[in-house]
DNA sequence: TAGTGGTCTAGACCACGTT
DNA sequence: ACGTGGTCTAGACCACTAG
């Protein structure tokens, strides 16, 4: 693709030039040339690859990192962002303590790992046909050594080929860290619609409580660069000591 | 305040002039200078009458436009952001219908509105001394002509001077948009803090569901300009229907 | 046509981290 | 001392809205 300065023309169909300096990083992160944790060319390397000036490559890295795709660290460089830095390691876990000083440890049991059939719904959402095939997997996340979160998930199999029970147990890291390294996935948004709902006896066993209790029920889309939905996930979560948090602006 | 320009004497309390412009903006919300819905000057203009540059003004204006306190409409100025005006009416209420097309209408039946004293918590929370004067409101919201909602709310009374049931009663319009119009306080940002929970006997009758119904409890914290906490709510939703939405990035 | 926000440029200088 | 991102400026021009 050319960039197309302001040129002469164009009808109704006007693109800035940042937003196209945007897309071409967003296109080489997908490409995997540049990977979590590494650092991307300088803002005057871009502008003279790209042919445009250094303010106009900011704008572009701006927005991207508004979007936490990328992180800038001045005096450094700008950042691919990754889930694995202690910092942003639970970024998308958005429970967190009732008496937030002591930091709570996460520690993942899976349960299964198995090959399913995308239903009607899923496919939907993947935007793939159905009976494609997906991997389930089902896991018990502990927080402070207390089981506290009851996770299904489903993933593209086409995304996650290789991915099984043995690797999942193998590796102390977070999923999406795990996803991210082992498959060059890297989720970057995702949309939660929650609901609260009672435990049946599979949840309540699972998370050592009686039937009848309150979960907050997370579903989940997640997204890779470019809104590719990647992953959904159904979590289940008690809240008697944990509460989601979010702010709204 | 004087505006610090890259100066010779500062020791290591940089500011960037935008953040002061920001800082000055603020105020003049603050203050009451320019209301709701209305227009503040043009970048040239307050680039005049700040002795900076219009793109330093820019720059400033573009981190409150991100935080929804102004909105930039291009061609005609730029504008307090209001809830008053439909796009924007419900900023705040993220419950959305499970079957999101036929657009939910609310209304709102307030049941209490008294002045009690804030107990610790809440006195910690609005930084005001115990025993302070709050409002406290108590009102039912219903969505698509179903009681969903059950709000409790705390205001500080010293902001909400002849707020009464029957002013409540009287107005058609949602709270946060009586708020700004009655008592020029701009809900711009919330905490919400979420659990599920089991409906009791009173929340049970009051959204009509039988006793240990689970119900999504929201329990928010609603700032006005400048981080100050100026509302405490306790929220109990009814989520058969409805979903809480959320994006994470 | 005039006025507003939006884009783009080129250049200077500052703050921060590393060498 | 150097290279990175961060700030600030001045000016040109484009896109959108309204009179």
């Amino acid at each position: 693709m050319a960039l197309l300065k302001n040129s002469a023309l164009r009808e109704a169909s006007f693109t800035p030039l940042y937003k196209q300096i945007k897309s071409l990083i967003l296109q080489s992160l997908n490409n995997g040339e540049w990977k979590p944790g590494e650092s991307i060319p300088s803002e005057f390397e871009l502008a003279k690859t790209f042919q445009v000036s250094q303010g106009t490559v900011r704008k572009a890295i701006d927005e991207l990192a508004a979007e936490n795709v990328l992180i800038r660290r001045q005096g450094k460089g700008t950042f691919v962002a990754t889930h694995h830095e202690a910092k942003v390691r639970y970024r998308f876990l958005s429970l967190v303590s009732d008496h937030k000083v002591p930091k709570q440890r996460a520690r993942s049991q899976v349960l299964k790992c198995e090959r399913v059939v995308a239903n009607l719904e899923q496919s939907k959402a993947f935007k793939i046909k159905v009976n494609s095939e997906l991997v389930y997997i089902q896991r018990l996340l502990f927080l402070d050594e207390c089981p506290t979160i009851l996770d299904n998930i489903w993933l593209r199999a086409d995304l996650f080929e290789g991915l099984d029970l043995n690797m999942l147990n193998k590796h102390k890291i977070p999923l999406y860290g795990l996803f991210e390294t082992e498959f060059g996935v890297s989720m970057v948004r995702a949309d939660d619609a929650l609901k609260a709902v009672v435990a049946d006896e599979e949840k309540a066993n699972l998370l050592q409580v009686k039937v009848g209790t309150p979960l907050l029920q997370v579903y989940r889309t997640s997204y890779s660069y470019g809104d590719k939905p990647v992953e959904l996930r159904q979590g289940f979560y008690l809240t008697d000591h944990y509460h989601y948090q979010n702010r709204l602006k």
